[in-house]
DNA sequence: AACACGGGGCT
DNA sequence: AGCCCAGTGTT
């Protein structure tokens, strides 16, 4: 037990945090929260996770799944690229690994939508296999207790991480540094990296993207005209938008019509 | 290494 | 109007 364990701990005891997905051991729920959660403030997940799981209790009933009744649950919170890749990769466990949630980190990096930071917290999460993963708290846990510059490397993050995790627990230990790094939000060190700042949301390419959906999943399919009347967009602004919907597997073309899935 | 990808809440 | 927030896939 080292200082630095100590201070995690210590701040867990006090402020640590509560949520649906740390109180269940099924790996198919914590799979979908780790989904859910990427990029995505906490708060906005904790809308829509039980939601999620009524309609899409066991990963079978989510590979069954068509994408509109998926992201008719998922809309509000955002990148819907995410339910798209979420259900594929439902369908890829099922499909694969009859139906379970695999536990090694090769297998898990092959589901689509699963990077480094999410694989990893499954392991920790949902098998208790201590892994060392990086993400914003953490990096920010890291980064602060160890007077290191904001810019360092995942690489160099990565290895702090594996040197000082609680290799007996650690589920836990990661929920617990997690915490350690959200609480440390809004006072950030004088290097702290600056997170690549967006263009503004409003009339932006994504705002487009995000009303073709909706208007999709209230009415149905719809024409190129239809969606200009429904979304107030140009058919000039639309018509590469679409494209990219459909070539990405969003969206599905049938004649003049264009409808949500793949 | 740089980009694209949502959207709600807060100041 | 600008900033923040449990990353991944593509180019």
């Amino acid at each position: 037990m080292t200082h630095f364990h100590r201070v995690v701990y210590d701040c867990y005891r006090r402020l640590g945090r509560s949520f649906p997905w740390r109180e269940t051991d099924d790996p198919y729920e914590i799979f979908v929260s780790e989904m859910m959660l990427q990029q995505t403030p906490v708060q906005r997940v904790m809308g829509k996770y039980e939601e999620f799981l009524k309609h899409f209790p066991i990963v079978q009933k989510l590979a069954e799944a068509d994408l509109s009744s998926v992201l008719k649950v998922w809309s509000g919170i955002g990148y819907n690229r995410r339910a798209l890749y979420l259900r594929n990769a439902a369908r890829k466990i099922c499909e694969i690994h009859g139906g379970t949630i695999p536990s090694s980190l090769k297998a898990l990096l092959n589901l689509p939508g699963v990077g480094q930071s999410t694989a990893g917290a499954l392991l920790n999460f949902a098998f208790r296999i201590p892994t060392p993963f990086v993400e914003t708290n953490i990096r920010r846990a890291i980064t602060h207790f160890f007077q290191i510059p904001g810019e360092t490397r995942d690489g160099e993050i990565l290895s702090l991480v594996d040197a000082t995790m609680d290799r007996k627990n650690p589920r836990t230990w990661f929920y617990a540094l997690m915490d350690y790094g959200a609480s440390l939000r809004r006072r950030p060190e004088k290097g702290e990296k600056k997170e690549h700042r967006h263009e503004p949301f409003r009339g932006s390419r994504r705002e487009k993207r995000g009303k073709v959906l909706r208007a999709l999943l209230s009415l149905g399919e719809l024409t190129l005209e239809e969606l200009e009347r429904e979304t107030g967009e140009e058919r000039s602004q639309l018509t590469p938008l679409l494209r990219d919907m459909v070539e990405e597997g969003l969206l599905k073309q049938k004649g003049e019509f264009f409808l949500v899935g793949e």
